[in-house]
DNA sequence: ACCATGCGTAACAATTTAGTAACCTTATAA
DNA sequence: TTATAAGGTTACTAAATTGTTACGCATGGT
């Protein structure tokens, strides 16, 4: 990625109809539009693509909009992504129960194209301008499965990719052991103390940058 | 602002009984409200009571919220204040004004107290939760595990931060020696005399700022 | 089946942080 | 003024945490 990206929007909504309407709409806004079709895809996509703006149906199959969102905020690089309901459900209740389950917006359909582009761009506009990605910067290319540093190609394996993609989705955030552990191995699977530093390790090794800082008794972080 | 307060929400509509009707609801929640009946009004009791959010009705004399919206934006302080629209007006074309005038969310009325309650919470656990309180102030991020002085950015130890961070969290108030200890190291583990001593040396030194006052044999408060 | 690679673990080294003791300084009251 | 109590400083040691390396098992490709 580098400097002055377009915003990442990801939509997740099981009619294809609708999918392809809003998409059609948000990209002629200029945003660059990811897509799901039910929850679960929801958060696969979201690792994937990084978004700044997630926007989530309620009612879709595997997984609902609520749990999705519920399940996204757990995530560490989640937590602060902005997250708008957008429903045929319009009780009240329902309202009430989106937004409490820590989503940011909650937008009835139907609902005009116009307005949910107004309304999109209205909470883009309060992300900070400037994209924290260096110049000098590394890019994760989670297509190629790959690093790329100025012209250099680093190949990792799955779990390092994963370990420094989690890490860079959030420059210069502190993530606790416990974070990294639950987001890439997951709360069921038990590990011992030395698996992440050892990924850790192979990761700086691989790069043979200073990017990773280790934050003594919390965990770590990555800064250029 | 200051730390710990309650948030404050001005509220601006022109009619009496709906004012009263919200009003009663947010101060429920535990908010701090303060009211103005007409646009020229909000934006006077705003610069006033310097607001986190602010409520703005549609239609209301002298200055409409629209205008006013307008006005607050171009002061600097309110450049980034939370503004909600609250109105009858219930176009699209309304919405889609309010919006790209500079507000941050349009609510049309009528809406259930419960509702309105929540977006507003939604909307406030957006902001930080330590503002930094002087401008010349001291910033303690959690999230990067570190604090800030100005352009300085600080490491410190675990315990220190922890210390620092607990005495920042309530400027001016000196915290005993024992709610330090119970806070930081819990009630079970017993440390000696000295450790909080040493501890606050180590945080004044690296900070290199007499931002810590003892207050012999009470404790310690801190205080720019 | 064999080999390369990824992944987790154990054992040990290195480093950082936390806690303590001993001693010094300062404020305060008798 | 001096005794005294509280806190400040310093250096040292213990404890906690992480870094590093080597090894074994599993997996997938050839």
């Amino acid at each position: 990625m580098s400097t002055n990206q377009p915003y990442r929007i990801l939509l997740a909504d099981d009619e294809p109809n609708i999918l392809e309407i809003i998409k059609f709409n948000l990209a002629k806004e200029g945003y660059e539009i990811f897509e799901a079709s039910n929850g679960l895809e929801a958060i696969e996509i979201a690792i994937k693509s990084n978004p700044d703006l997630i926007i989530l149906d309620m009612m879709m199959p595997k997984m609902n909009g609520r749990e999705a969102c519920e399940a996204l905020r757990k995530l560490p690089q989640f937590s602060d992504t902005i997250i708008v309901f957008l429903t045929a459900m319009s009780s009240e209740q329902s309202e009430i129960d989106g937004l409490e389950s820590g989503a940011d917006d909650y937008i009835t359909k139907p609902v005009s194209p116009k307005v949910l582009t107004t309304r999109v761009n209205a909470w883009l506009r309060r992300l900070p301008k400037t994209l924290p990605d260096a110049p000098n910067g590394l890019e994760i290319d989670r297509e190629k499965f790959l690093v790329r540093i100025g012209e250099q190609e680093i190949t990792l394996a799955k779990k390092e990719f994963e370990l420094l993609a989690l890490l860079v989705s959030k420059p210069g955030k502190v993530f606790l052991r416990n974070e990294i552990l639950s987001s890439i191995w997951g709360t069921d699977v038990i590990v011992g103390d030395r698996t992440i530093d050892v990924h850790i390790r192979k990761i700086r090794q691989k790069l043979n940058l200073d990017c990773i800082t280790t934050v003594k008794g919390v965990g770590y972080k990555f800064e250029m």
